[in-house]
DNA sequence: GGCAATCGATAGAAATTACCTATGCGTTAC
DNA sequence: GTAACGCATAGGTAATTTCTATCGATTGCC
């Protein structure tokens, strides 16, 4: 009752008569003559003069008018809030990521879509993007990994060859391409187990029976660039990831299919969220498995 | 739906929880659950993780939390507002009157009972003061006059005699009283007609079959105690209007009642009044006529 | 000066909304 | 492992809101 009858007197108060308000506000006038009458009753309160064919505001009524003003204007913001969030026009996107090579990309047209939404990244290990993933600190995570959990969604985004990486002085940096049977004996430096990579790249070398010979394993990217930089054996990356330098050189593997994938990862339970929809909508339109 | 389910929502943002807002609100469970889920569906929006066995806002739920904290301190300013009105611990009333005579009189009182309530008196003479009272700029008149309209309704607050008064050196003062018979003759200054006064008191001496000889009618109660000083003749007044002068005396009328009377005159159609009941009710433990 | 139009009040009924009880499912705590 | 806790669901009830029809009164027009 508070409610309606505050916002009935609003009305009146504002189209300065029963009918023009009622008629604004979209409903009958006898209601308003209740539900002002009611609210009168209710607090034993004039608001307004019924004199003759016009309405008045009392003194009681013009104080109560000052405030109610400032509580609907709020309640119109309120509902403002909630239609623009309806419509995207403005809201919240977390992401986390491994690296910024997709991510960047994936929020530059989520953004020029929806500019009206704040975007946030979280960039770290794939372990911690799943984790904010989980604890909904984060509404999406775009990460090479599949976790298998049945709670989470992953949708590939992109496709990358795993390359080869060299010295310019190394026999393979003259080649256009290399055959896998060409690492059998080869010095490699790899990533640590549990890398994506290095996962797909064992795979491909285990089905084609050769054996590089492993000289080192460091956990970072940029450590094994570094070492490769410094001649103690050859590295493979990612397509997507390799850094050029002038003393490095990126050769493909011609005979084996060796791709790390990009996935956007969501929690199935948050499916259907509004945001989550429109960034897998926006994704969805620039798949392009390479 | 919408007032109500920004209710729920704030209550359950505030409370932490589904269950505890019910308490703190006095509803059901299932209705906030309810609630709040017809917000969400309506906007498409998340405004709490339902994690677990715990809620927390997502970052649209705190950004509304925001403009509706806002929104519902409006409110209770609203009803506490209504709730000091009905208490007359806030309010207004305005006064018309002749003469600050009695009116200060009874504002002193209502004020000391009503500290809350604002106070404002408009003096003029008794058709302005009528005229404001109907048109809704007084609350109440504080008048001599009786006007037969039925939409008033007037209120008997204190009767004071018409006294005769005079220049020191007149025979009359030294007298305690006169006799109505005394004024025969006498050279007298008079109110104009439709004057209160003048019409109780030509009322006495017409039934007394007394004439005194008029020298002068003046529409003014001062321009008649300087005429008076000035020795033009001798003058009558309310009691309670007298204005003590050096050479001034007021001298009583022994063998006549002769009475003027303040009322509290009020719209009849506003007689429910909360603020007119208040005053007519601090007013009635203050009559005392005479 | 009379007639039509306008505005708010009233009465009674209909539709919508808000709300409750009972219960289920999953998690947390002891 | 069991009990307690917290939110979701289902179905029904109660309360509020709102409607239509009509009246009474005043204002404006001709």
């Amino acid at each position: 009752m508070r409610y309606t009858g505050l916002r009935s007197f609003q009305a009146v108060a504002q189209a300065g008569g029963f009918t023009a308000a009622a008629e604004q506000l979209g409903v009958s006038q006898p209601t308003l003559t209740a539900q002002i009458g009611a609210l009168e009753a209710e607090f034993d309160v004039r608001l307004f003069h019924r004199r003759n064919r016009r309405v008045e505001l009392t003194p009681a009524g013009r104080d109560l008018l000052a405030i109610t003003t400032r509580m609907f204007a709020e309640e119109r913001e309120a509902l403002e809030f909630l239609q623009q969030s309806r419509e995207l026009r403005r809201g919240v996107l977390r992401v986390g990521a491994v690296g910024p090579y997709h991510v960047t990309e994936m929020l530059a047209a989520f953004g020029r879509r929806y500019p009206g939404v704040e975007l946030s990244v979280a960039l770290g290990n794939s372990t911690r993007a799943l984790q904010d993933l989980r604890d909904y600190r984060t509404d999406v995570a775009v990460l090479a990994h599949i976790d298998e959990d049945p709670g989470l969604l992953a949708v590939p985004y992109r496709r990358h060859p795993v390359v080869v990486f060299t010295r310019t002085d190394h026999p393979f940096a003259a080649r256009d391409a290399i055959a896998l049977a060409d690492l059998q004996g080869e010095r490699m430096i790899v990533r640590e187990k549990g890398s994506t990579t290095r996962r797909a790249f064992e795979e491909a070398i285990g089905a084609a029976g050769v054996a590089p010979r492993i000289v080192m394993e460091i956990g970072s990217r940029e450590a094994i660039r570094e070492a490769v930089i410094h001649g103690l054996g050859i590295g493979y990356v990612s397509a997507a990831e390799f850094v050029a330098d002038p003393v490095l050189r990126a050769v493909p593997i011609a005979d084996a299919q060796i791709f790390t994938y990009a996935h956007v990862v969501i929690l199935r339970e948050r499916a259907d969220g509004r945001v989550i929809r429109a960034f897998l909508d926006t994704v969805g339109g620039m798949l392009r498995p390479e």
